[in-house]
Order: C-alpha cells, then structure tokens, then sequence
DNA sequence: TATAAACCCGACTAAAATAGTCAAGTATCT
DNA sequence: AGATACTTGACTATTTTAGTCGGGTTTATA
C-alpha cells in the first residue's frame, strides 16, 4: 500500500505555488528547482491540476501558474483526485450487483476494504493546502 | 494508493480460516476454492504467516492450518507486516540525517506523509480478525 | 520583430512491482 | 504404496510507475 510519486508530486508542488503566491505567476521551473521535481514530468501533473481548475495559467514569458482557489478550499482529496491518485483497496465494482470477484455475494472481507477507504479519503478530506502551508511555517520558526 | 492483492489475500484467506477454525486444519485447497484464490499463491502467503507465528501448519493427509493465536489477537497491522504489505508514503528514509531527496532539510510535506501513515497503521492496528469474522456472520444474519 | 521563457500535449519507454506459475521436493495418513 | 497437503525456490508475463522526448503555441521584452 503505497503512495505514488505522482500524488506526493502534485501535492509538494502546490504547497511550494501556495507559499509563493503572491501577485506574480510561479513557473515550474522554478517548482522543478525548489522541490527536485522533474520538469516534464510536473508540466504533466499540472495539465492536470488546471483541468480540474486548481490552478489557473498563465502563458508567456514571466508566466507559471497561480492557485485558482483559495488555499483554504483546495483539499489533499481534490488534488489526488485530479492526478488519478485514488485509494483503491479492492479490485470489484462497487456499482456492480454481483459480489465480488463474480460470486453471487460479497467476499467476507468487503465491508473492512470499504471502511479503510473511507477511513483515508476522510483524512484527505479534512486536509486543505492552508493546512500544510501554515504547518510548514511553523515548523520552520520553531526549528529556528 | 492501492492495496495489493498480496494483502488483501492474505486477510480473506485467514477470515475464511478463522471461521473454520474448529478442531480440524483448514487445507488451502480448501481456501483457495471458497475464495477463488489462486493455491499456488496461497501457498507463498501462508509460508510468510507461519514464519511469522500468525498460523500453525500441520503437514500430511488432513493437513492443512490453523490459528496460533486467538483470532482476538490478531490484528490486521500484523498480517500485513507477515506479507510485506506496508505503508509507504515516502521515499526518504526515516533514519536519514539528512533531509528527503538527498536535501538538507526535509520535504515540505514530510510530516504530512508521516500523519498519514499513522492514520492508516492505527486502522490496522485497531482491527482483529476476530472483529472480522462477527462482523461477517451478523452480516450474514441480518441479510437472510 | 526576433528571441527566449514558459505553458501545452501526445507519444514513447525503461524500470520496478505485482501477481502469479512451475517444478521438485518432504511429511503424514490410510 | 499412494494420495493429500505442506515446503521452497526459481521463473515469468503483465501492469504500473515514473518518467523522457519532441514538437508545438503563447506572450513579454529587448
């Protein structure tokens, strides 16, 4: 059970775009430096994030992007869910009729995988990006 | 964020193993037909639960196995630990000095990673196989 | 108006992980 | 003796991941 780079990405990425939001577009390659990040690989992450407006871009020379809403509205579970990064914990359809793996009932152990999905996307839910960025600053002043 | 089949195997088979948990060894054969688990599968997750004391082998005609323990005592963290399903949120190693990516301090989001790790342990730390087969059998009244 | 910075986008690919399979045992009951 | 069932290591096809690559388009500015 693992995160991926892409989710982690995505979400190191618009921490970095939140403490840097000012006025002025931040580029990606600016985010590729700070963060480590390859740069091609984030200019995929991000066609993302602006499909599903959580940023908005800004074209040309001095362009980047900005968050297009407000930290605060913007939840862990929008960003993973706008990078494909869903919790998956077991393989059947829920939409299906049938149980799980084609039997006429429900494996023994579906009612569990569903409560631990619940159980982490509830997580993602309550996590805004204001969240992380305040965390972060914090921690920087109390660590000197 | 997915959870591999290697777990979530391992789960069912020992719920379907705990309800047949009488006085007989439970053959994987068995298992593997109620659960449409594949037994050569089967047989690699059982040797890294026996090495781990989550169940107890009985070789032969009428083989099979059975619990070690007390299926009260038996929490899901320790199944998952038996077949190497972990929880990774992070690439960087804990115990690294250093930062995550090889940088001085740590990623913007490390700690983020870490509360969720916790999230998801203390579900499976909470969770007995025990819980598992009462839930299922009230299930399987209250539906008929 | 040329140039460079930056976003846009689809296609490709190497490496790793997953989910098994296969083969050749050993132990035990009947 | 033969069947059942655990034991173990090696092998492999498939899928997923984590990118790379190449070619665009847009826009600020010198």
């Amino acid at each position: 059970m693992k995160l991926t780079s892409k989710g982690r990405y995505a979400v190191m990425a618009l921490v970095d775009l939140a403490r840097f939001n000012n006025i002025n577009p931040v580029s990606l390659r600016d985010i590729s430096l700070r963060q480590g990040i390859s740069l091609d690989y984030l200019e995929q992450i991000f066609l993302k994030l602006r499909k599903k407006e959580i940023v908005q871009s800004v074209r040309g020379t001095q362009g980047g992007y900005i968050l297009n809403k407000k930290a605060k509205e913007i939840k862990l579970i929008n960003i993973f869910e706008a990078v494909d990064e869903k919790v998956k914990t077991v393989q059947c359809k829920k939409e299906s009729k049938k149980g799980c793996n084609g039997k006429a009932v429900k494996c023994l152990t579906h009612n569990l995988w569903d409560e631990l999905e619940n159980h982490i996307n509830n997580f993602f839910d309550k996590k805004s990006l204001e969240d992380l960025v305040k965390d972060n600053s914090e921690r920087r002043v109390s660590n000197g």
